[in-house]
DNA sequence: CGCACAATTGAGAGTTATCAATTGCGGTGG
DNA sequence: CCACCGCAATTGATAACTCTCAATTGTGCG
């Protein structure tokens, strides 16, 4: 049920709104001057507002003119209903920011399309921005080549093997998203060994969590190989945030799923043997990295990196890496590695 | 520079509005007819619309019409501008959502005014219902008694010690706020060890990522001292997000936050030695659960608890406890471990 | 061919887990 | 008031695992 507050002195004439109004099954509150009106508003914040233009105390466009500093009352329309037909004063109610000026005499229909236009008009708007009210609709379909084409006008930049993107402590100014290649995120404890706590390739978006969090970067970011990230300016980002729920949307769930990934890897971390990290490690790359156009997949990765990853040194992780060889889990050519036996990686972690 | 779309046949009229509007540092779009107008709106989106009514192809109406069928164009506003002054076309161009209504013959400053008054509009609203516009102003003072006193009136549960809240794998239907006592959540491995991963207390929210995933928990919660929760059904939760940015924004940078913390366990958990990781864990839990009115912090908590904490064994935790109290960093008195020295434990963290 | 660097292997040390035994403590019933 | 039960805390001995440091082998490349 949508509530309207009406401010009019008159109170023949606020009678005949308020049993228009209530007919149509308003929430209905009155007002008797400008004053009570404005106060009645901020206590109320009712869906509309009807108010007159001539009013004791404080007048309808002093009302307007208050409501319109206050944030929280901004979103609420105001239609002035009035006898003052001059166009000065309709210019100076439209200029003012009222949703519309009905002159007298009106018609019931006049009033009541009126007031549901503004509420329609405000519901649908509330739908549109609001973020989350499509939390469950929305679909990321073709995500992908949406964002594409959307970052490729931006400022793209290309990195080599090994070069930083962003470091650790660093303020961010931009948010990433990869077009092509593959990125680390990792953190260096106090002996200088190193985790890499997320993989990013095309498609992946990175750096938000610091943006979002309003903070400094909390990890170091590096090219594991040649690639190309599109640089999107923090206001920007901002902006693309607020206007589209969608997208609001889209880094929630990525802030969301990150965390549940995280706690996973830390139960991992704790309690389970190397053995299960490293198959661990090597399905979670499977399935980061598979290009599905191949039927074989071949990890190219150095074994420190292997190692940073699976959150041990790299000889413990060849020693790993050897075992699973001899129980032809995985086939390791010239350094890079098949895996042969899916299942009983998978077995291992139960 | 905010741009502005005119759609009107008669080209000295049109001319005359864009030189207006020129003048006045709008980016200036125009069309000749209906059709070209919507198809122009679609593609440019303007930040505002100023058009006539009678049409060659598509009536204003018509246009207006079409554009509130289309989520994203229904924030633009429409202005209409035009020799029409029978009060029948004035409601109906209200009536179907126009922004003002504006008769010939105007002067310049009546259209520069409303004009300006519509974009300014629809900034101050943007800067209000906008997820994140605000977030470097947000502040979060008081939260826990506002938000104590905003939730004192939803369901509360009780829980006693040992208690379960929610289990995972379960689907969430509700937020949880946490009014007094201590929560835990936890995951188990497959050996069936728990790491906890997540310490709640009075003025805490559990729950919140598997409603923003829009997934099953990923975490199990227990009570493990009793405690009042209040629960917020979750279609109030997400009125809540939409509604209000500034309590997005809360749960956006919670998130985030969690993110951070977790990836700096992470570490601790891969590389650091059992000492560095209890040492750690009392630090933290000095900083959660300390009561700022004594001077003594004693925590009260099981070894299991602990240990689940650390991320080791129960034995394993009671020798290093062990360790830290003849170093004299610690005093254990039936049971109950007292921080004596905190910056031995702090330094041992470098 | 030889250099530089990555990968691998080896031996031993260090840390933590496991399993079993013992101690400590609060509560209960005689 | 005291013996005893049940459970948590602690200690002990040993095994298992992973790390460290050093040495060796393999590989790509000029």
């Amino acid at each position: 049920m949508y509530s309207v507050l009406i401010i009019e002195a008159d109170s023949e004439k606020r009678e005949r709104i308020v049993t228009i109004l209530e007919l149509a099954s308003y929430q209905v509150w009155v007002a008797c001057d400008g004053k009570e009106g404005y106060e009645k508003a901020m206590e109320l914040h009712p869906d509309l507002i009807l108010s007159d233009v001539n009013l004791p105390t404080l007048d309808g466009f002093g009302i307007l003119k208050l409501l319109m500093t206050r944030p929280e009352m901004i979103s609420i329309p105001l239609i002035f209903l009035t006898g003052n037909v001059e166009r000065e004063d309709i210019r100076r109610g439209m200029e003012l920011g009222a949703a519309d000026y009905i002159t007298e005499p009106y018609t019931e229909s006049e009033l009541l399309n009126a007031v549901e236009a503004q509420i329609e008009k405000v519901e649908r708007l509330k739908n549109h921005t609001s973020l989350l009210a499509n939390v469950n609709r929305t679909q990321f379909n073709n995500r992908k080549e949406k964002l594409d084409t959307l970052f490729k006008h931006k400022i793209v930049n290309k990195y080599k093997k090994n070069q930083y993107i962003f470091t650790e402590g660093n303020h961010p100014l931009y948010l990433f998203y990869v077009l092509s290649g593959k990125i680390k995120a990792f953190k260096t404890n106090e002996d200088g060994k190193d985790l890499t706590v997320g993989l990013y390739n095309a498609g992946d978006f990175m750096g938000y969590t610091a943006l979002l969090e309003d903070d400094k970067y909390s990890v170091t970011t590096m090219a594991i190989e040649a690639s190309e990230i599109a640089l999107i300016p923090r206001e920007e980002f901002f902006e693309l945030v607020s206007n589209h729920s969608s997208i609001a949307i889209l880094f929630i769930r990525l802030l969301a799923k990150n965390n549940n990934h995280k706690a996973a890897q830390m139960v991992q971390l704790a309690y389970d043997s190397l053995r299960k990290r490293v198959a661990s490690t090597l399905l979670f790359l499977k399935d980061k990295f598979d290009k599905q156009d191949k039927d074989k997949f071949i990890l190219d990765i150095n074994r420190t990196e292997l190692a940073n990853l699976s959150g041990t040194t790299k000889e413990s992780l060849i020693r790993t890496l050897s075992d699973f060889h001899t129980e032809k889990i995985i086939s390791i050519d010239h350094g890079k590695i098949e895996i042969l036996d899916e299942s009983k990686l998978k077995y291992m972690l139960n």
